[in-house]
DNA sequence: AAAGATTGACCCGTCAATCTTG
DNA sequence: CAAGATTGACGGGTCAATCTTT
């Protein structure tokens, strides 16, 4: 019996299942406790992450886990609500910049640790440090550029 | 600096990022190959995990990764196709049961090997069995039910 | 023509409300 | 009224097409 094919599929359902499980809830606490949903934090982290707060829409969506079309409607709620402001790129008039307004990084910023306790709580509260280890380096692995052939 | 707290978000933000760019691939994978979306893949496998290849819309929402009302939807979808059929419990009329067609069966017998060799390809590919093992077990834990207080 | 970005149409999934049977 | 299941309305997400600027 092929066993490396099961384990194979034993994680990657495992993936499916504590996606599935931990991000609604991971996301009902985060819109509670401080109002932003999911996606908005992502755009900010990013945002917040940058130098100067700002990054331009391809930036943004190469870095956060939502696609291009999505970031765009995402940066336009945040720019309706104030926490980034749309700038355009000083040379290059096809590129707009999405820029952290102060009132952005300060609700970015109290969010944050929220965000972190949530996920110790949803996500992290039963794993050893040592699991914790071993699901991020698998993972990380996935992700990883294949060795040039 | 609280480095358990870090290694937590790192570890959940690698389930996200795998999570988005894994599950698009392997359903195009799987639409391609077996015509197979996904959501139906995940009914029949349950289907046919179980005695008789039957089981209720209840005891499919708790096992497959779809909730209860996307599964009614699937099952219609299925049922159109011929791959399963509606069939009446036969002491309680509020249930009903989902059973498998010889079709169906077929069908995901024909799939099941075409999924685990995505997962191997698309998944798995750059891991070594003890990462695979890291990954999966570091994740069950997640789920696993707290130890009663 | 190509790159950056946005928009429209559409799919997948859930929640809340509803229907039916016990 | 409670349990099982289905349906309607909606949000989140992506793809393909479009618009603008280079």
């Amino acid at each position: 019996m092929p066993s490396r094919r099961k384990l194979a599929a034993d994680a990657w359902g495992a993936v499916l299942r504590v996606h599935a499980a931990v991000l609604p809830s991971l996301d009902r606490e985060l819109r509670m406790k401080t109002g932003l949903p999911l996606g908005w934090y992502d755009v900010l982290l990013e945002l917040s992450a940058a130098p100067d707060g700002q990054l331009t829409m391809s930036e943004l969506g190469q870095r956060a886990v939502l696609s291009r079309s999505r970031i765009s409607r995402v940066v336009d709620e945040l720019a309706d609500a104030g926490l980034v402001s749309r700038t355009r790129h000083p040379t290059d008039g096809r590129s707009a910049f999405a820029s952290l307004t102060a009132e952005g990084r300060a609700r970015f910023e109290a969010a944050a640790p929220v965000y972190v306790e949530a996920i110790q709580t949803h996500f992290a509260a039963e794993l050893t440090t040592d699991q914790l280890r071993g699901v991020r380096d698998g993972l990380d692995a996935v992700l990883a550029p294949r060795p040039a052939p």
